[in-house]
DNA sequence: TAGATTGTTAATCGATTAACAATC
DNA sequence: TAGATTGTTAATCGATTAACAATC
C-alpha cells in the first residue's frame, strides 16, 4: 500500500461505495469483475475506476479484471475496518437511538459502548443494551474509557461544548450530526452529516428541474 | 438570476452552509460582511465565496461587502426555500422519526403529510401528529396526494420496490436513507445520505491519521 | 498464442485561486 | 475624495478521461 503523496478526498469517499458494490456482487456470487463493468454497475467511468483503486496497489490483473472478494477485503483493509471502534453517542433523542440501534455495525468491529442524555425521560431507558447516562456523567466516562468514535446527535447548541469535551479526553474522530460547523484540535477528525444542507441541496435541484 | 450554464454541484452544496452561517450572523445582530471575513468563518477562501455567489447575481457592494440578511434570504430563494414542500417518510423506525421531528421543518416549508410502515407495532401510532399507515396503503395514497419529496428510510431490500412506486406516481424528489443505490427516472432527483459510507470515511482519516 | 484487461502516462477538462480594474 | 471591496478575467492547480504499452 502506496503511503507517499496524499490520496485526495474525493477518491476516499468513493471507496465505500465500491465496496458496497463489491459486497453485493458477492452475494450474487460473481467472482470475477472489470473495471468496464464496474464502471457500467456504478457509473464512475473504467478509467476512474482503474486509476482510484491503482492509488493504494495494484489489485487487478492483466486479462482477467479484478477478484471481487479479494478487492472487497483489501477496501476494508485500506479503510481500516479491520480494526475495531468504540463509540459513544452523545443525545439519545429518535436520531441517536437509530444510529444505536444500526444493525451493520454488529457485522463489523464498530460498538457502541455508551450513551448520554439530558432528558430524565431518556436517562436509564436502554437501546439496544445500553442504558442512557445523565449528560453530567460524560467528562468522568471519558476520563476513564478510551473512545475512537464520538457521536453528536444533540442539538445545535449543545453541540461544540460536547465536542470540546470529546477533544479533550482524547476521541480520535467525531461524527457529528447537529447542523452547525464544530471547531476541534487539529488532530481530530469530523465528519459532519448536515441534514438539512442536504435537504436543501435536494430542494435545488427538484425546484430548478435539474439533475445534479 | 443567471440560468445560462448549469451551476456545478460543489458550488450547489456550498449554498446551505453560506446560508448556515449568514443566518448565525443575524442572530448576532451582524448588518454586514466582506468575503474575506466570511472566509476566516467558513474555511473557504474569498475568491472562491465571491466566484460562487456570483453565479447567481451581483448581491454584495464594492467597498461595503455583502447585507447578510439580503444574501441569506437571496441563497434561500436560489435554493427553492420560498416554496413549500409535501414530504412522505417510508419507513417509520428510529431514523423515520428523527426525520419526521425534524425541528427545522416548521420554520420553513416542509411538511410530513404521511408516514408509512411495514411492522404492526408501527403501524397506527402517531408521530408528531401523523399517523403511521399501513406500507399496503402507500400506492392508494401517492394516487390520490400530490407529493413533492419522497423519504426513504426502510431496510436496504425494500428501498429499491418504494423508489420505484414513489417515481410511478410523481414524486419529484427522493432523499434516500437506505444504504443502497437506487435507479429511478432521469426527471426524479435522488439525494442519497449514505451513514455508513460516512462512518467509513470518518474511519479512513482516523485510521490513518489523516485529516481530509 | 491471441484476446482481454490492467497499470500508468499523457491530455483534457473543470474547479479553485490570484489579480486587478471597476465602483461604491 | 480615498479606501475598501466587489465582480470578473486570467492563471494555476487538481481531478478526470483517454490512450496504450505491458502482461496475464
Amino acid at each position: 500500500m502506496k503511503e507517499t503523496s496524499k490520496i485526495s478526498n474525493a477518491v476516499i469517499r468513493r471507496l465505500p461505495r465500491y465496496r458496497r458494490l463489491l459486497k453485493e456482487l458477492m452475494n450474487k456470487g460473481t467472482e470475477r469483475i472489470s473495471s468496464n463493468e464496474m464502471s457500467a454497475l456504478i457509473g464512475y467511468t473504467a478509467s476512474q475506476i482503474r486509476q482510484d483503486l491503482n492509488n493504494f496497489g495494484g489489485f487487478g490483473q492483466q486479462g482477467y479484471g479484478y477478484n471481487v472478494a479479494m478487492l472487497h477485503d483489501q477496501i476494508g483493509l485500506i479503510l481500516g475496518l479491520d480494526q475495531s471502534y468504540k463509540m459513544i453517542i452523545v443525545g439519545s433523542g429518535n436520531l441517536g437511538q437509530a444510529i444505536a440501534n444500526y444493525a451493520t455495525y454488529y457485522k463489523t468491529g464498530f460498538q457502541v459502548v455508551a450513551m448520554f442524555d439530558v432528558n430524565p425521560k431518556l436517562i436509564g431507558i436502554s437501546i439496544n443494551g445500553i442504558e442512557v447516562q445523565d449528560y453530567e456523567n460524560l467528562d468522568s466516562y471519558l476520563a476513564s474509557n478510551q473512545i475512537d468514535i464520538g457521536i453528536i446527535c444533540t442539538t445545535k447548541s449543545s453541540a461544540q461544548e460536547v465536542a470540546s469535551c470529546m477533544s479533550n479526553f482524547g476521541v480520535r474522530g467525531i461524527w457529528n450530526f447537529a447542523p452547525v460547523d464544530i471547531n476541534v484540535d487539529e488532530d481530530i477528525v469530523v465528519e459532519n452529516v448536515h441534514l438539512s444542507d442536504s435537504l436543501n441541496t435536494l430542494v435545488y435541484y427538484i425546484s430548478n428541474n435539474q439533475k445534479p
